[in-house]
Formats: structure tokens, sequence, C-alpha cells
DNA sequence: ACAATAATATACCAATCGGTAATTAAATTT
DNA sequence: AAATTTAATTACCGATTGGTATATTATTGT
């Protein structure tokens, strides 16, 4: 399907853009940004270092692009999940058993949590992706709730978007402490008290 | 009282150790454990670094020494606040306040919380230091939920020991969230509903 | 006066950081 | 075959990191 007649000129690109993005994504989530340096991922990805600026232009490119991908192949199944018509109830119990459980053979915690905890020392492009999913999942959570209030299934005096950023505080919260090694089963205490405040009765 | 006839002997020492940790203590409160190095703490409080080694022995122990520093100067108040004989909710309205609260010419967010969250990066000292005093507040936390439960003021049915982790968890997040530069109403807000779960009605 | 002691300051170490200049290799166009 | 274009590699840059070896300075004991 994409075999174009037109060829291109110079020397054929071997550069694995993809690996390379799945390199660095491994790495900044698993060590954090500030625990990563460019040289580690260029070795683990077999790269040289003027082919990955070449590709990405700077750290801040790269980051930029993993965030892309780590949105697309991660966040994106909780966005539809919360896009989807199950009831309020049974969705955040979804939410949170996504928040807090293990998968074996990824890192723990969440990097885009991560990274939008240390949004202050990030460079632009960076910092402008942080902000954009994180509008969105502001909105998804808005969006989720409105529709919950429709249904009778959420209290109506809370205002949406409060409650919304509430509910990403807890989840972003419920992240890190995973992420620094906390039980599971008390991340996941912590996590139900304080959603029960949307409980009716 | 310490006019000792001993005299030392050797070059008299003039190297100020409360200042030098006052000066890391800022520095570190500032700008993040991962932020600051050994190089600007000793060019900032004007001594050398082979002093600072002398001192300290090493990052570790001069990190040690600027979280006992802060315990005392900063945590303890919060802790004498607790211990004493005010209402539960009086006190828990204190504790929202000194959690949320901006200091001008004081660095936002709270050290401790900081290096709690970085505590996996840290070396033994530190982290040995960190741990009591996370204990010791958990045990302030504990100790003064069951005095506000004999007094009726705290629902007797969730654990003493829970309920402490709980509102360690939501005011260290409260923290970072200021130090992240998050609006102190917001903030506020934030923690006047995770905290609602131990209203009695 | 002179040795012993303790603290200071200068200058350095190897390692690492993000980033790049200069060269070489592989393809197409003419 | 030669010129052109594009990518990859090597080797480097200055700055900074945590940490130290060495020399100097200031005091006391003899």
């Amino acid at each position: 399907m994409q075999q174009e007649t037109k060829k291109k000129r110079g020397r054929p690109k071997t550069f694995d853009r993809e690996h390379t993005i799945t390199i660095a994504m491994n790495l900044y989530w698993c060590k954090g940004v500030d625990g990563v340096s460019l040289n580690e991922i260029c070795n683990l990805a077999g790269v040289s270092k003027p082919s990955l600026y070449r590709e990405f232009g700077s750290e801040d490119g790269l980051m930029k692009e993993v965030l892309i991908r780590y949105r697309s192949k991660i966040l994106e199944p909780v966005f539809e999940m919360l896009k989807s018509p199950g009831s309020f109830r049974i969705n955040l119990n979804r939410l949170i058993e996504l928040n807090t459980e293990e998968h074996p053979g990824m890192p723990k915690g969440c990097l885009f949590v991560k990274m939008r905890g240390d949004k202050l020392k990030l460079e632009t492009e960076t910092r402008k992706q942080i902000e954009v999913i994180q509008r969105d999942l502001l909105a998804t959570y808005s969006e989720w709730i409105n529709r919950a209030k429709l249904n009778g299934e959420f209290p109506g005096n809370i205002d949406s978007e409060f409650a919304a950023s509430y509910i990403s505080s807890q989840m972003g919260f419920a992240r890190n402490q995973q992420a620094r090694g906390e039980s599971v089963s008390q991340n996941r205490a912590v996590l139900e008290m304080a959603l029960s405040v949307f409980d009716m009765e």
C-alpha cells in the first residue's frame, strides 16, 4: 500500500523511530525524567546521539513524542472507558481499579502523572503537551460527571468541574503512591474513602 | 556556661555549621533535592567544599542534618498543635490552614513531603530520617484521632491508623500541589472535600 | 623557637551531562 | 562516472557533578 514510486535520494534511513520512542518511554516511566540521560537512551536503543538529535531536535522534542505515545497507548483506553455508557458507579470502580492495579512487567505508577508533577522543570514542548493531556483529561471527567448527573447517579449540588479536578487529584496521588511502592490495598482503601464523598444516600 | 578551660589545639574553626544547614535547607526546599548541587550550597554559604565534607561527611550526611533542622523549626509546631487539647474540628481546620497557607518570603510546599516523595532516590541516612519523621507523624495523627473518638468527635467505625494514613496522604498531596503552584483556594477546597468523610452527622 | 595538631583554601580528579562539528557511507540524479 | 543529497558515525565540546589530594594557615604544647 505504500510502495511509492517516489524513490528518496540520499542514504536510506535506518533509524528506528518507534523503537527509540518506546525505549525512551520505558526509561522515563521507570526512572523518572530526572533519572534518565540521553546517553542512556541512546545506548539502550542502539542509536547514536546525533541521529537522535536529527530526529527529535532536542531532549524536549523527544519527551513530547514520548508523551504523545504514552497517551495513545496507555491513557486512551481510560478515556474510552469514561466515554462508555456504563453506570457511574461501575465506571468509578473500574477507574479505581485501573489506577491501583499493577501490571506485571510494566513500570509502576503513571508516566503522565509523574511528568505533570515535574512540569515546572520541563521545557516548553513537553510542558505544552502535558497541558493538552491534562485539559482533555479534565474535560473527559467533567462530561462523564455531567452524564451521571442526568442519570441521577451523581450529587447535583457538586460542581462538575470541581469534582473532575478532585477526582484527577485523587487518581494522580494514587498513581504516585503506587510508584513509590505503597501497598495496593492501602492505596485502594484511600481512594475509596476519598471518592465516597460522591455517594448518593 | 561553656568557657571550658580546655583550649583546643590547631587552627580554630570558622566553619558556620548552623548557617550552612540553613542555606542548604532553603535551597533544597526551593529547588528540590534533585535541583541542588553541593557546589551551589558551598558558594551560597560561603564555605569550601572540603570544609563541608569534613563537617557532614557526604551529601547524605548534610541532608540528614537538614531534615532534623526542618523538623524542629517547621514541623514541630504542627506536632504541638495536634497534641493540644482543642476540639477535633478546630484543630482539623487549623491543620488545613497550615497545609495550604503560603508564607511570604518562604518557599512553597513542604521540604519533608518533597523528600518523602523522592525517598527511593535518596541515600541511607536521609532515608532513615524520613522514616523516623513519618512514623512520628502518623503516631501523632493516630493519638489525636483516638482522643477525638473518646470525645465523640470522630466516627468510631473508622480505624484510627487508617484515618491517620488518609489524613497524611491528603495533607501531603496538598503540600505538593502548593509547591507546583496550584491556587490556594482550589487546594483548600479539595482538602475540605476529602476530609469531609470524617464529618459526624 | 619548633614540632604537633587541626582547620582552611586551591586546585584538581574522573565521570557525566546535553549538544554538535566533521567526517564517512549509501543512495539517487545527471 | 561524477555530482548531489541524506543519514550515520566518531570524536569532540564546555559545563557540571560528587568527591579529594595537597598545600597552607593558625593555633597550642614543648
